[in-house]
DNA sequence: CCATCATAGATAGTCCCACTATCAGATAGC
DNA sequence: GCTATCTGATAGTGGGACTATCTATGATGG
């Protein structure tokens, strides 16, 4: 097929699929001509994770690049490889952290001792936990790590199902993709699943339905986008 | 404490804060004379809030506005707050939605139905459940709508910790803060911990460390800032 | 009391990111 | 032949989050 029918079946246009092929997220179309290329269901499939990765995941494209290179090595064994695609998606903390940061990392230590998990508190992960933590600190809610443990538990129930359903991809090339999915668009369900049951949780205990009910710059309880502006940029 | 201190004290440039307080973030100084202005602890806590839902949480101005006016605004009943609070978070999805999206949708109801929960399958949390649906099918991984039962045992787990957490809170005006950091930094903490426990999973599967290999770009497996781009934008 | 420093408030500028517009030259397919 | 479409390149746009500069004023310390 040629860009403008690529074009058509994912919704991406023309020169913004171009600006994909520049920036390196999407292989470019094999040439028939001087000024003429096709492009098959590889892109199409390509171009339809890449905009996923971005609406729902809110990966950057700079991001987005790493994650595909990790997807597209076929050389890494395949462990280092779900490391790799799990380390992809930490945001970064650029600024220096700040003067609780020492007790956050022994917290995180004590954690994994405690849970016999098999990850370094120093990595990627654990110190994105331990930014965290010292944050909550910060501000006045040092209490929440009591219901660290909870969550470690549900976690480690997700990360099963994951590594269970990754499992299942028979291709190495399935399998990595398959987890960079379930990572970053797994987070996202989990977030929508986890406000889902907040307001079930709430209205049990206050006794109404308080999802519908309209913001303060009246927000439609219908399906459809709105006016709502938070969230991570696209 | 004048604005030299509240910047040295948060970390936060001075500039940066006048620009908080141009966007309304933050509430402006009390006037001592013409050109002084003396702010004291709230705004520092306040301060810290915000760096904190822009770090962590990775919010956007825009939405913090729209989070800390729910926070402030003593007017809307508790429960009601709780849901608005917890809507201020969701993504916002400005495209159109695929064709998958119906499906999607059923599948929500299905579920909200099957768990008992009481929550508006069309409120934001669901269709934002929706859309992500949607797009694991366009991108040929429907299939992983097989471990959403899982995801959402776990999601009831950890939002019966927050509800619990959150209940402690003796004054309103906390109760509606803890909610909002218990959404928008409990997302970045179970992130964390997911990640930490997808490790352990595949070191278990395949008998290995791999969170501390370094990537591509030879990242560092000591703490600190590394050079990893991936991830939400500031 | 005076020099030096910090401050309020305002406006303009910067940098980055994710596109988007325009163009020239060439080709596809009728 | 004619028109819609294409490639490849370069430049421009709009939004977001700051950041720099400036003026006029007041604070502080010897």
């Amino acid at each position: 097929m040629r860009i403008g029918e690529l074009s058509r079946r994912t919704g991406v246009s023309v020169p913004t699929i171009k600006y994909y092929v520049r920036e390196g997220l999407l292989p470019a179309g094999q040439l028939t001509s001087p000024n003429q290329a096709s492009y098959d269901a590889t892109h199409e499939r390509r171009l339809k994770l890449i905009r996923a990765l971005i609406d729902i995941g809110g990966l950057s494209v700079a991001g987005i690049r790493e994650v595909l290179a990790a997807i597209d090595d076929r050389e890494r064994p395949v462990h280092e490889m779900l490391g790799a695609a799990a380390n992809r998606v930490v945001p970064r903390y650029t600024d220096e952290p700040g003067p609780g940061i020492a007790a956050s990392r022994a917290a995180v230590e004590q954690l994994i001792e405690r849970r016999g998990w098999r990850a370094a508190a120093g990595g990627q992960a654990g110190e994105a936990l331990a930014v965290a933590l010292a944050a909550l600190a910060e501000v006045g809610h040092a209490e929440f790590t009591t219901v660290l443990d909870t969550y470690a538990d549900a976690a480690e129930r997700v990360a099963d199902a994951d590594l269970a359903y990754v499992a299942h991809s028979v291709a190495r090339e399935d399998l990595v993709e398959s987890t960079v999915i379930g990572t970053v668009l797994g987070d996202a369900i989990f977030g929508a699943l986890r406000r889902l049951a907040h307001i079930d949780a709430s209205a049990r205990l206050f006794g109404t339905l308080t999802e519908a009910s309209p913001g303060p710059e009246g927000a439609p309880p219908a399906p459809g986008p709105d006016a709502d502006t938070a969230g991570r940029p696209g």
